[in-house]
DNA sequence: GCCAGGATCGTCT
DNA sequence: GACGATCCTGGCG
């Protein structure tokens, strides 16, 4: 995974993410769902402008943008673009893969599918907090894979996505369809091409 | 199974 | 001083 995987339309790289895998420390696990933000869109941080608290959407891609949601959870996301072009992907959902039984004390449950099925589960089971907000997805504690061979055939879902109030009608939620570990199902007939 | 409500705090008006 | 890109629990069928 490079720079120039990130220096690319939002929905282009969201979609592209499906099936790829993402480390934090020892724990890992294989995106199945997504959310592209981008500065045009009244959903997105960025949209009233450059603040302190969205500045790293409007820096380099590659980079990681932590916000704290409802003063509990923090929600990932990548920054994607070029610099000045304020967008991003929203982590929503993976597939557990490595270090699931640390998983499990973090979030205090069992059951592998709800150990990160949905945005402020996966930070929680990896350990993302605030402190990695700015911080480069190319370097430690950050270790991200390319869609491995048997991902290769994925059917990616489009659909609107969700918890917002803003432009909740775009189909900008991505997710893997079929995958038992995505947040929310998605609508029948809701597919999006590679 | 579904739904309503509460937790909790940084950010912006 | 209001508002979330959320999650979990409890109450009720």
């Amino acid at each position: 995974m490079n720079r120039e995987f990130f220096d690319r339309s939002v929905h282009q790289v969201a979609r592209d993410l499906i099936g790829c895998g993402v480390a934090v420390g020892e724990t890992a696990g294989v995106i199945v769902e997504t959310e592209a933000y981008e500065a045009s869109d009244p959903a997105c941080h960025a949209y009233i402008g450059r603040t302190a608290r969205n500045e790293v959407l409007f820096g380099p891609p590659g980079h990681a943008y932590v916000y704290l949601s409802y003063g509990i959870h923090s929600l990932l996301n990548f920054v994607t673009e070029r610099e000045g072009s304020a967008s991003a992907v929203l982590i929503r959902a993976l597939e557990p893969t490595h270090g699931v039984e640390l998983m499990r004390e973090r979030r205090g449950r069992e059951d592998i599918e709800g150990l990160c099925s949905g945005p402020g589960k996966l930070t929680e089971a990896l350990g993302v907090d605030l402190s990695l907000n700015g911080a480069d997805l190319l370097q430690p504690p950050f270790d991200l894979s390319e869609r491995s061979a048997s991902w290769g055939a994925v059917e990616i879902a489009a659909s609107e996505r969700i918890g917002i109030t803003k432009a909740a009608d775009l189909p900008w939620r991505y997710s893997a369809a079929g995958s038992r570990y995505v947040s929310r199902p998605w609508p029948a007939g809701a597919f999006a091409s590679l």
